[in-house]
DNA sequence: CATGAATGAGAGTTCATTCAT
DNA sequence: AATGAATGAACTCTCATTCAT
């Protein structure tokens, strides 16, 4: 009360809490309706906050969103790196298997927002994304991958944007798939085994040792998990008819 | 009396023209603005026609977007299947490239209205896309992939879906990069290249002459494929239930 | 075919009886949806004819409802007239109880018609009704009034207009709640001893000869009816124990 | 902090305010155009307001029409019990009068917006106007009515819906008619002789003095007023069961 | 004369943004 | 700084009317 005349960190610290919250609300709601569909009453409401509050804050809808979707990029190219950097692993491979495995699981949660992002690089569009964000969190793989090269982990005359396109397409593709499976109630496809997979195919064409090392096919491991997993299916379907 | 009950061709064409027309216009727009930055009164425009002339074709916006996507995703799974047709080479790797062509540079030229297919929610929206258009489309991939295998040039353990998901995922992702270069006014990627490299990287993954084959009796690698293939179909089954 | 030259007799009827087939529809049309509510569309399908064919017959909707009005009214009018002069009695009282009688029915049986009239009165209105309409239809009574003023059968000094506003009135009144209370699918009402009611009432109140000798009660018969009726309606209520 | 969860008095009653001001507004154009004809727009203009307030105040402009509905009805049914609690005299005939002077003056001020009620659809219409409304307002005639049977001022045998349907019918025909003449220029027709033998006709029908009334024992007069009672009773009972 | 596809003005309603409190 | 009532431009969709056939 009597703080009046002297900001303290409070209060400074206060507004970034209420930026924050704004931020995460914005976000649950442009996700669940689109640009368009989010009501800017929703996400103050959500926030719970008045509706013009907001505009303290940004200017109109259309910076929101774009705050909303950088701390949404900055935040992944964030976690990216501490994932690599957290690996147990130290080798391109491990850290190829956790960035894989990290970037699946992200887009398969937040395939919406994703969406979303790629619907706004619409030129005629108010939103209009620039496109750095998306180059900041690849550049994860790029320093990677080039990483790799220097080590002597990879062959030297990979290029780097196809195996570029692979990874993250590859990904992206199956993570698609996956979160429509899912969706509609049906989990047939693992993430663990596309990681896998995409890992292997990565050691094999890139590697720098032997060409065919990685080519080994299913282990009697791999084999015996496979039929347990489809054990437990059929197990599932016979319940059924009870 | 006989003209009443039956339209004369040049009416029924006249029809299909306008229909057409429309539906051009209408893609156009909802590309440049989204669907819901599109609006009915410049799709008019665009057409030439009256604005309430488009609801005696289509009951609604969303509707109309419906026809629109209706007739992308057919024109595009009957091009894909014409260009495979036609195609000069007739064993799978040759077939392969000239789909991976196709879809590649459709994916460049048509990238923005993939994005807004892309961005169309599933649910919670008025226009509620189906799956199966883009199911149908990948068929056509996964026909090919099947008679390849069935004619002995692809490794018999190779999993469908896996290898689809990197044929399409790196396709599109390229598709994506080479889009954004071209723009810039860069065009640092060819697109031949890319396609090559991936017949290249299908050619060695999943090829007959992998190093397995040859072993007499059923090895672990083919083992491990007819369980997968067992495994579909259990699926197969289960969804009846539903 | 060949008679196009000479419009022969055929011919005229047969715009009369398409111009009654489109006034049939627009009164169903009008008296389901209301003036505005009504569509021309709907009012050329049950016609059986081209939405544009209306317009050569009538210049515009407001047209329509005032031909359709006009044909309304005249034809109450008419009717009525018909009525009294085919009435079995001869004698003021007895035509007024024919009088009374088809317009207690013909109030129920058009009221949403007469509701829609009335609505129309508005001065803002495109159509605006005129009054003749209603006039011309009262003045049925008016000339049987005088008459039976003439004839010696009604005091000379009752006021010709406070009989009609009771007469309409009341009848008009009652013709309301008996046409609710049959929606409700109740009928408690019977039209019968309304109109019986009312006459008695004028024969007591205007008759020329005592002033008490209409006030007679309920004779043993009535009370007899009555009886029967609710003996009705309870054992209808008993049923709904079961 | 206290201002914010307890809106302050000023602010209710400014609420209050405006809401009475759209109200006004909303009646004054429907009566002029009917529901269908009336512009939000205008609306709002002759409110003073933007148009989007009134949907802050009212969800559709069918709640609109029914707020307004709502207020007339219910402010007539207190109207017209004030009026008859306040007359000077407190004999039954005295206090029809009174009724009736009110009645008659009412529907001749509000008939544009009478004939706007009954215009408005039961059915098939968006508006659905209760009759809660018609029957609250006639319950004052009602209860007046049987107070002045029980405390032996009129007929026990005089049916109460008959003189109902008399009563409101013949006084609404003739406000309609004196409406007419006097916005034809001519006042021929006063209300105060048109009250006065309506009150006469009750008091000459109804009145307890009445030539049947002085014979002693249960004449067949009260009887049937006594079925006829019982009839009412049966129906309210059967009424329960929908 | 008959038709019904085409028209476009105009309707009700929404919602991002403003601003007095 | 925070609020939320008020705003009005702009949206989709309707439908009486027109006119080429």
């Amino acid at each position: 009360m009597a703080s009046k005349a002297v900001p303290s960190e409070t209060q400074r610290s206060k507004l970034q809490r209420k930026e924050r919250v704004i931020l995460d609300a914005a976000r649950a709601i442009f996700v669940d309706h689109g640009f368009d569909g989010a009501r800017m009453h929703e996400i103050a409401r959500r926030a719970g906050i008045g509706e013009g509050t907001i505009y303290s804050y940004y200017e109109s809808k259309a910076e929101l969103m774009l705050a909303v979707l950088q701390r949404f990029w900055d935040g992944l190219t964030l976690e990216a790196e501490g994932v690599m950097a957290s690996a147990q692993a130290t080798d391109f491979f491990g850290r190829l298997e956790a960035l894989a495995r990290y970037h699946l699981n992200t887009v398969i949660v937040n395939v919406d927002f994703i969406n979303l992002t790629f619907a706004l690089r619409r030129d005629n569009s108010e939103v209009s994304v620039s496109r750095d964000h998306l180059r900041h969190y690849v550049a994860v793989f790029d320093r990677l991958f080039l990483r790799g090269q220097d080590r002597g982990e990879l062959r030297a005359d990979a290029v780097l944007w196809r195996a570029r396109d692979i990874f993250y397409g590859s990904l992206e593709y199956s993570a698609r798939s996956i979160e429509m499976t899912m969706e509609a109630g049906r989990s047939t496809r693992e993430q663990t085994p596309v990681v896998e997979d995409l890992v292997a195919l990565f050691r094999a064409h890139y590697g720098a040792h032997s060409k065919d090392e990685a080519i080994d096919g299913p282990t009697a491991a791999s084999l015996s998990a496979q039929i347990e997993r489809l054990t437990d299916k059929v197990d599932t379907l016979s319940k059924r008819f009870d």
